[in-house]
DNA sequence: TTGTAAGCGTTATCAG
DNA sequence: CTGATAACGCTTACAA
């Protein structure tokens, strides 16, 4: 192949194999209605031009850019990573590039990306941050991108949306626990800007407490292991077990064993902890860790093929709730 | 703001103010040339219209989409998560965009994702994969795009890179231990298929253990938390301690640590485990795991600034060496 | 089966 | 300071 200063167009195929602009792109759209001579000479010139379609100038023209848009908070969270695999898989299967929009934490910040993702072109959005409101979404649909959010429950004509199915399970579990062991004084461990999920499931939990007559405590932690886990030694010098922590995930509920532990307390004896966010490590960390989970995979997958569906119109449900699931491992007794 | 069924493009803003194409355009690029009492008028019917310039022309157009490529494995690392946001805050900072393409683990898709890439029209191009070699890399630079290749040494008119400081550090490491340490027989935890970092490390950790005459072992393992611990598990059946245990990355220093301990063996008495990409679990997981460590945040950021500067011809050294750091933590001795 | 020409929504180069 | 008009690279009726 030929080294070339700049790129080659199709003009250029054209002009070099004998044939017009059309027939070239006819050829690369596999459309029909080229002579199967013909299309081996075009092929052959574009294999030896190096030529490859602009995709800039083909969205242009088709006005499609096969681009989803994918907008998600800067946080570091494990399961992003799953989350952009399981979109990824789907993107392939089906043809489409992604661009990547992240927000950091500020609700201005997520509006101006939103102002990127229309700006870009995108032939939809994936959209799981929590600072985005069915308002500012609503711009989305203002410029006919459709729309799958995560974890918001927002349904209309160009939005549809993946709930994450956490409260019913969490009650249980509660329930369970709080009849089981009447004597542990139930603890939510409040993070301060970590979004609708756990705003959810602390107002079930309060709601739980409530209903069974139960006292409770509300602590407030930082979201870093390092920090919590230094609090938590502070904590234990002055409390005792006889406590049941509920936290946001595997790194605070580490923190919380850790600590809990290094202050001569037995996990799960004396305290329990289990966290509600699941990873990998909840079953690496020893006493590993009770957990609920949620497959972010199979989310970014569904969430893919709903915005595929929600674009042509063949999204019937509107909505689909993604169950979590729990799995009980050392962290609590029962 | 008015709804619309199809964008509002620059040509219905010129006529709504009554100014020609070639005004809005100055407008909204901020160009002078313009009357202050023009601008206003303009600016209010992009704002009462709800005009977005679209990205795709404005590209087409000037043949710069303010994109850049990111090419990552889709392989579940923790720490892809700190690589992306390094890109990003850089990216916001000089305005640019940014794509996904995802590798699944094949050269040959590796490639296809190359040529993706290259139909985008990226402005530029960060690649973190194994996969591909230099000369894959060189079908950028043939189609003119600027790229930083990171954990790769490959220099190019077209092509800087961010290498990985690993080899001394390491060799100092285990120098250091096998001196300390001399009863305990080193074994490096080799997996299959995951990538020149860790094929670099073993042939480093083989010339140290020939260079001081020490005997030394290489054992196959899976890269799954689970499967490694159940290996391991039926490992220290057989074998005792007087182990010193180099693994790639915490989770299967975690499996090498929690299947000594329950076999009744101590961690670090016993064996000694030290993993050699360290993420914050390194210090969660108990005992808290010696680790070398590598900043991705960090090479997110210097990968941008380089490939700016590459872009521009402004590049002066086409390679950043950084360097890796190592913590000592609890799982090993000295 | 193939070619012509009019878009797609901008920018940019000229004149005025 | 402003307005025509030609690119940018491709698709797609419509003709031939």
């Amino acid at each position: 192949m030929d080294y070339l200063k700049d790129r080659v167009t199709i003009y250029e195929v054209a002009k070099a194999s004998g044939v017009s602009l059309a027939t070239v792109s006819r050829v690369i759209n596999n459309q029909g209605n080229v002579t199967e001579a013909t299309r081996k000479r075009v092929q052959d010139t574009i294999a030896r031009l190096g030529y490859k379609p602009s995709g800039l100038a083909q969205a242009l023209a088709t006005s499609k850019s096969t681009t989803i848009g994918i907008v998600i908070p800067s946080a570091n969270y494990v399961y992003i990573s799953n989350f952009l695999n399981g979109i990824t898989e789907i993107a392939k299967e089906k043809g489409y590039n992604l661009s990547l929009f992240v927000t950091s934490h500020s609700k201005e910040d997520a509006r101006s990306v939103l102002e990127k993702v229309i700006k870009s072109h995108v032939d939809g959005a994936i959209v799981f941050d929590d600072e985005l409101e069915e308002e500012d979404l609503s711009q989305l649909s203002n410029y006919a991108v459709p729309c799958i959010v995560v974890n918001n429950r927002i349904e209309t004509e160009k939005i549809g949306c993946i709930t994450f199915g956490y409260e019913h399970l969490l009650r249980e579990i509660i329930r369970s626990h709080l009849e089981h062991e009447p004597d542990k004084m139930p603890i939510f461990l409040h993070v301060h800007n970590c979004g609708r999920l756990l705003e959810r499931t602390e107002r079930s939990f309060i709601r739980v407490c409530d209903e069974m007559k139960k006292e409770y405590r509300i602590i407030n932690c930082d979201d870093s292991y390092t920090r919590s886990y230094q609090d938590f030694l502070e904590f234990f010098e002055e409390e005792k077990g006889g406590k049941f922590f509920i936290a946001y995930r595997d790194s605070i509920a580490a923190a919380v064993i850790n600590a809990a532990t290094d202050s001569g307390l037995n996990v799960p004896e004396d305290v329990e902890v289990m966290s509600l966010i699941g990873t990998k490590y909840a079953s690496i960390i020893r006493p590993s860790i009770t957990s609920m989970n949620i497959d972010m995979g199979e989310i970014g997958k569904r969430a893919m093929y709903m915005l595929i569906d929600l674009a042509t119109g063949k999204l019937n449900n509107k909505r689909y709730k993604f169950e979590s699931t729990y799995t009980k491992r050392d962290s609590t007794k029962e």
